[in-house]
DNA sequence: CTGTTTGTTTGCCG
DNA sequence: TCGGCAAACAAACA
């Protein structure tokens, strides 16, 4: 499930596994995940990891060839580092072999996530319009980006030209703790407002990384928490939360606790 | 068989 | 240029 906190979660899985390990082989199981050329990625054997870095929902990894290789997740994408003796896991479509007996797998069951080779960090992020990270952006560009904008709040929070780093859930999440409905227009909002969802943007991605990205141990006035199930009860005033479309995103948002401006 | 999914890109329409 | 929308990508699940 990978957002912001989640990709975090890989990125620290990542260091404490598989850096600073020679890449004996590397085996593509399946083509199409692979971004730019095959052989380039296939370059990467005899090289290693030496560092990560993450922006947004994007994972870099730098080698000590002074290489950089990206990764997006897509939606069901993550990475697992396992003994060679052990079978690879069902959709694992990249798969490192490192030097000590242990492989790196990109698994993606949707394949809607992409890694390959990137000349540097920038290159990639500028090609995209990324805007700087949700946990790095400061409040006068988060308000420069919003401000203006005529679509609906929720939209423009999973604009990743807005900031980069909020999906789904966490854009739900932030809605419900400012008490904004997802609806309304982010024009009809005030700078009080707007710094209230920095606040809470950055409050959620955090203790979501502490519980290291993990649903059901989010605290429990967090609506994630309780899944996507058709309806919810809210944790503040107990009615039942329906699942709505915004933005042709499946979403929960509570009637009674959150106003539509 | 139908509808749903934590993401992104592309193309169309107004 | 902006915004809304649908489709496409692919596969599992209820």
């Amino acid at each position: 499930m990978p957002e912001l906190p989640e990709v975090e979660i890989f990125r620290r899985y990542l260091d404490q596994t598989a850096l600073n390990q020679r890449i004996l082989d590397l085996q593509i199981t399946h083509p199409k995940v692979v971004g730019g050329q095959q052989e380039d990625l296939k370059g990467l054997v005899g090289d290693q990891f030496n560092s990560s870095q993450r922006w947004g929902k994007n994972l870099f990894i730098k080698t000590l060839s002074g290489k950089t290789m990206f990764m997006h997740f897509g939606m069901t994408g993550y990475l697992e580092y396992y003994n060679s003796s052990v079978e690879d896991p069902k959709y694992a479509r990249v798969i490192f072999e490192m030097d000590g007996g242990y492989k790196l797998a990109y698994v993606s069951k949707r394949m809607f996530g992409r890694l390959g080779l990137t000349p540097d960090v920038e290159s990639y992020t500028s090609s995209k319009s990324l805007a700087p990270d949700a946990m790095a952006i400061s409040k006068g560009e988060f308000f420069r980006n919003l401000s203006g904008k005529k679509k609906n709040i929720k939209t423009a929070l999973l604009d990743q030209t807005v900031t980069a780093g909020i999906g789904n859930w966490i854009a739900d999440e932030i809605l419900y703790h400012t008490r904004i409905y997802p609806t309304s227009l982010t024009c009809n909002l005030s700078e009080e407002q707007f710094a209230d969802i920095y606040r809470r943007m950055k409050e959620i991605m955090q203790v979501a990384i502490e519980v290291d990205a993990t649903r059901e141990a989010l605290p429990e006035h967090y609506i994630t928490r309780y899944g996507r199930k058709t309806s919810i009860e809210c944790p503040n005033c107990h009615e039942t939360i329906e699942r709505t479309e915004v933005g042709s995103r499946g979403t929960f948002a509570c009637q009674h606790c959150q106003v539509k401006f």
